[in-house]
This record gives C-alpha cells, sequence and structure tokens, in this order.
DNA sequence: CGATTAATTGACCGACTTCAAGACATGTGG
DNA sequence: CCACATGTCTTGAAGTCGGTCAATTAATCG
C-alpha cells in the first residue's frame, strides 16, 4: 500500500542486489540501470494489466510474486508462470493471449521505462545479454511446466514444486540438516499453477506428511526431514501402480534424478535436490 | 536424404522467403543472414541433440516440423515444442535440462553458424528485433500449451490444434468454401503434443466426424465443411456435463472465442477461427 | 471475540488412459 | 499380381486417478 518512490540508486540496501537479473550485470551496467529505475510497492491482488491494459513498463521483482494467468470458459484459473524476486517482469511476459498479471503476494518493484531500458539495450550487449537470459530461463521455466503438468502426478508436481521452493520461498536450514520451508503462497494459487485442485494439494500434503517426507507444522510451514528423499518423490515413480514402460533408451544418462520444476532461475545444471544441507 | 548445399543467396527460391523469420527481415539484412547459410536436408527421425549433445548451430526451417520432446522415468513423452517451417531453430531452443530435438518429418533446413549469427545480431539492429520475436512467439505458443493442456478436454485440445494446423499445413480451400487440411504429423506426435493418447485422437477425430464437424478422407486428410464451427468446438466448452462456475468478471473481453493453440507464428491479434473461407 | 476466508476431509463419479486385439495401408520380394 | 510383413490407425472393454461437490474445521483479521 505504501508507495515508496526512492531513487535505484539505493541499491545497496536491495534484497535482491546480488540476485537474479542484478546480480548478472556487472556493477557499471547495473548503476546504468538504477539510474532508470524507481522503487514501488503493490498490494496483494493488484492487476498489471488485463488484456486491454498490456503493461507498459518493466520492473525488476525486489519482493514477492508475480502471477501470470489465463481463464478459462467456465472460470478456471492457470498459472503459467511464477515470477519471484531477482527476475524481470514485462519484457518477457509481452503476450498476445487473455491473460493476466498480478500480485500474488505483497509486491516490491523496481520500475523500469520501458523506453528507456530499450534504448539501455541498444546501447549495452551486456545488458542484451542479461536480458536474453530471461527470455532462456522463462523458456525453460514453462517447459519443464508443460512436462511435469503432463507427465508426472499431482503428487509429483507437488513435491518437485517443494523442492523447487525451498530455493526460491525462505528455506531455514536447522543444525539436524533438516529444514523449514515457507510457503508464501496460498493452497489455490499452488493448485493453480500445478494443473491440479487445493484438495488435491491438502490430501498430497497430508499424504506426505503420513509418510515421513514432510511435516506440516502449519499450513505454511513444513519441515523437511530429508530433502533427498522428497526429491526422489518428485522425479521417480516409485509406485508399481503405474505399469512401467520399456525404458526407452537414452543412452547412459543419469536414471537416479531428472529436473522438475523450476520457478524463477534454472538451477546450476538443473539438479533438483542438490545438496543443500549436507 | 539427398545433403543439398547450396548458397544461401538463392533466397529466390525458398519457399520460406517470405514467412515467418526471413519474411520478416528486410532485403538488405535477408541477404547478409543469406551469406551465412547453407540449405541441407535430414531424414525423418534425425537427433540434433540429446542432452549430452547440445546443437552448435542454427538453423531455419525450410520445409518440415521439428520437435522438442521429453520424456518422463517411465518412457512417456511429452513435446513441448512443435518448430513449423519458417521459424528458426536453435536460439530459441538452448535448454539446461534433457530435452531431445528430433526431426518430425522430413527437413529441409537453412543451416546458420551460431558465431556468425551472433556476430550478426550485434552489427544488426533488425536482426536482433526478429529474433527477440521468435522467443516471444515461442514464449507465447507454450503459455497457450500450458493453458490448454490444463484447462480444456483432449477434445478441445484437439480442434484447436486443427484449427491452427490450417495456417501451418497444407490447406487446400475448396469452392464451396470448405477445405482439406493434410495433417503432415502422425497421430503419436499430435497425441504426445497434446498431452493425450493416440486412441483419444483418433476417437475424437471420428466423434466430430460423426458430428459433421469434419470428414475424414484418409487418416492423413481431413475435410473441414466449416472452419467457424470446429473452432468453437476448440474454445468452448458446449456441453452440459461441466458445472458452470460464475464466469469470473473479466471486463467486456470477448465472450464469443478465445485464442487457443500456436504452433509457430501466433495469429495476427491471436483470434482463432478468422474467417479464411467467408 | 465474532466474522470471513483458507484449509481440510469425505464421498462420489466420470472422463480418459491403458491394455489388447483387429483393421487398414503400404511396401517388398517372389 | 499376390502373399507376407511392418507400421499406423482404429475399436472395444475395463479400471482408476483425480476432480467436483459439500460439509467441517482451522486460521486470520478487524
Amino acid at each position: 500500500m505504501s508507495i515508496a518512490t526512492k531513487k535505484g540508486a539505493e541499491c545497496t540496501v536491495c534484497p535482491v542486489r546480488h540476485k537474479g537479473f542484478c546480480g548478472r550485470l556487472s556493477d557499471r551496467v547495473r548503476q546504468r540501470v538504477a539510474g532508470i529505475a524507481r522503487a514501488k510497492d503493490y498490494p496483494v491482488g493488484h492487476s498489471f494489466w488485463t488484456h486491454e491494459n498490456p503493461l507498459d513498463f518493466r520492473g525488476i521483482v525486489r519482493n514477492g510474486y508475480l502471477r501470470l494467468q489465463r481463464y478459462s470458459m467456465d472460470g478456471r484459473r492457470q498459472i503459467v508462470s511464477l515470477v519471484p524476486s531477482g527476475e524481470v517482469v514485462g519484457e518477457v511476459e509481452e503476450t498476445h493471449g487473455d491473460y493476466e498479471l498480478e500480485a500474488a503476494t505483497g509486491l516490491g518493484l523496481c520500475r523500469l521505462d520501458r523506453r528507456e531500458l530499450h534504448r539501455l539495450m541498444d546501447e549495452e550487449g551486456e545488458l542484451r545479454q542479461v536480458v536474453r537470459g530471461q527470455y532462456v530461463e522463462r523458456l525453460e521455466a514453462i517447459r519443464q511446466l508443460t512436462w511435469a503438468l503432463c507427465l508426472l502426478t499431482p503428487r509429483e508436481r507437488f513435491c518437485a514444486f517443494l523442492i523447487r521452493a525451498t530455493r526460491v520461498m525462505p528455506y531455514h536450514l536447522l543444525p539436524d540438516g533438516k529444514g523449514v520451508l515457507t510457503l508464501e503462497l496460498p493452497r489455490a494459487d499452488i493448485a493453480d499453477f500445478l494443473g491440479t485442485s487445493k484438495e488435491s494439494i491438502s490430501r498430497v500434503s497430508h499424504q506426505l506428511a503420513s509418510e515421513g517426507f514432510i511435516e506440516i507444522l502449519n499450513p505454511q510451514h513444513f519441515l523437511i526431514p530429508d530433502l533427498d528423499a522428497l526429491a526422489r518423490q518428485g522425479a521417480v515413480t516409485t509406485s508399481a501402480t503405474r505399469t512401467h514402460r520399456a525404458l526407452r533408451s537414452r543412452g547412459s544418462g543419469d536414471p537416479e534424478l531428472t529436473p522438475c520444476l523450476t520457478i524463477g532461475q534454472t538451477g546450476h545444471g538443473g539438479q533438483v535436490g542438490a545438496p543443500m544441507g549436507s
């Protein structure tokens, strides 16, 4: 609600100073970008555009999440993209369809004038490269989402989501190697992102809890005893319910674990379940 | 199979001379691009890269289709992207995951050296803009796919696919306003693209045929009596089986028809079912 | 502390996948 | 020209996963 308007030069205190988009810029270029930036806050649910009002500016997410979503004729929603802090919004979101861009949580943004940014991009090859990286990552994220939506069960998708969340959402590592994840998004958003229902999310959570993969401290806080074990639930179908066709010969690729869902920046190499606490 | 190697300067006879990527370049820039291009043909099923052999060149599809796909642990496949003629391949397909890029049909390609292309892009702002357009379109295509996969039924998805196919695949308009569509992709590819099974594709086709929306001349050729009627099947749920929630208030947007699936270049404005034969 | 929203739980059921078998088309060799 | 083989497409039957609906319970906020 509060409209803080400070010159972008105050990157020094910015939480995403070394993350995502900004983190990949050299000091010189980042300062040039900062010169055209203005910080601004938005409340939950703030709508940035609908199909009749396209976004006329670019922004860097300082905190919170944006959701890019679209509805079906009968009112169901699909979130096609979740933009976490550190990412650029607007440049990559340019689209022709009937999408909405909303603040999924309270949101802090560094606004950039579209034209000024493009002028900077014309001048700075480095900036172009980093922006191009945003395209590549966003493409990768939605490709993974598409893959997961079609080939994974709701349970697997949710596990994959949790794994990814440990990189994007607050994840407090405890001294014993366990971790506490804060789910900053409501069940409805998670469900609509994973192409399932909030009832299923709830059921799967409690199923995972009963199996010891997570512990539900409260609806927003999950304790994860073993991240790797959880990760395996997200990529591998262990249950015998699914008939195993002959595995296609796929070279000598890792049969162990494959990358799953990406929210925001892709992992280094894409391997899910990289040891965060080991 | 035949390895035709001619200098790119022979754009004059190229089928995509005025389509997609090349069609959007000015003569001057296109000639520069042609200078670094070499035409080459590939057989069906040719694999361009797997995750251990990333693609080291760029290409413009002269004819045929490429498919970008990924498998699940139990061998099921999802095609996340179909690249039709006129589009650039490689630049946008750069990805971190375990994807495969294959020729879905016999394929004609204009190969471009990656480094030379990037050098050209550094020099020519126009080229950068057009390449950026490829990113935007590819993103839009997969967003629509994601949306459709989650919110549309297999039947609706297939209808949407057919509508889109009339723009990408051979579609012969008959004097009476009907049209004959040639499906250049096998059922299996269509199914794995639409996140369904080839059995469902078959069933839906014959269901549509029995309802008069299409006429199956043979498995590869569908006669479409009324494109608009078919389009409505792809975006609107007419059946009463689906409970209609209160439609979210979405401004005064067109309640009639919304864009569906995109294969390749997005339509002008995105409106599906634009009158091709009326 | 009441009111409103979010999350959970249970029961039902239907659409779609899966499995299996048959039809059709296409090509090869005798 | 026919027999056979191969692959694609079609059709049928059965089972189930997960969505939808409805009713509680829990959490949040003024």
